[in-house]
DNA sequence: ATTAAATACATGTATATACACTTAATAAAA
DNA sequence: TTTTATTAAGTGTATATACATGTATTTAAT
């Protein structure tokens, strides 16, 4: 049904099965046995994420750069030049357990973001992008954007229906 | 189009947007601004792995055990009693950069498996489960199997059109 | 007004991820 | 056969994840 296409990502630590097949789960993860459509479905939402992961991380390594700092800084893109609290930006997070305060003191070394306690709250911490960090952004989001586009090369209308189904997913409530 | 089911995932780090809902993207990661269906489905692709690791990493917890735990027992499992060499139980990781030795030195820690230096070749590690290993594999199986099953509630024929269409987002080669 | 509760964020710890590097063992080349 | 290359796995480092706890500040309760 699917290409087998292969795909060149090599795996670093052990440097074995140097070339691994994106498309099909059972090749991927060398496993035939699904319980049913339901459970490989899971699994395959969690394999694709890695591949998007890794994908969007070697990208983004030229530019010393790791995919959460880089989710941080586009939140503070979003609402540029307002300041936005830890909070808020923990909220807009994809993975919400994320260690935001953290995040920001590395973007802070590197003079991304700024960092100033709010005047409306003394609790509160509020970042905003430095002009190094517009700049960074720029760059960076124009190059994954790119590479989003090169790779995800399905159509609107299969875009639709995926989000549709991993609606689909998360509906139960848990 | 999909309910708007809230669930009760709290944010552990910053108690904030305590209750989150699971559906839609939009409320999930506060975000309406997608450039397009794909772009929207690549985060829908990462945001739901998140949710389904949350929720699968919850019920392990109980049982003192870590998700990539897990998935390298269950790997084990897979060829019992037959020992396994770390390369091989690498190359059926869903994610693949994980390190996998230092996996094992943990799941050693608890005396679940247990290590030998490979007859065959000196440089091999093969590891297998202990007892232990097997009895705590059966009861968190049994479990996460039940949760999945109960927190994913799509039929059999939409799990099938989400496990194509994910095969078609991996289709092109990087 | 004083105390108690809640909130915002920082910090600390264990484990995981991502990746470089080292060591020992095996295979291949000279 | 000796050297060289490759492979398997372990070790080391920076960052991230997951979560507990601490501290300052604000809000609510008494």
């Amino acid at each position: 049904m699917t290409l087998t296409i292969f795909n060149k990502i090599k795996f670093v630590q052990l440097h074995v099965c140097t070339y691994i097949c994106n498309v099909k789960l059972e090749e991927a993860i060398k496993s035939t046995k699904f319980k049913n459509e339901v459970h490989k479905a899971g699994l395959n939402i969690l394999y694709t994420a890695w591949w998007l992961k890794t994908i969007m991380s070697r990208q983004l390594k030229e530019f010393g750069l790791t995919h959460e700092q880089f989710n941080v800084l586009r939140i503070l893109k979003g609402k540029y030049p307002e300041q936005i609290c830890v909070k808020e930006i923990a909220c807009r997070m994809i993975e919400k357990n994320s260690n935001v305060p953290r995040i920001i003191d590395r973007l802070e070394v590197k003079k991304l973001v700024k960092r100033n306690v709010s005047l409306a709250d003394k609790r509160e911490t509020v970042v905003t992008l430095t002009n190094a960090g517009i700049n960074m952004l720029d760059i960076t989001t124009s190059k994954v954007d790119k590479l989003f586009e090169a790779v995800l090369t399905m159509d609107e209308a299969r875009a639709a229906t995926l989000n549709g189904l991993l609606e689909k997913v998360r509906e139960k409530e848990v």
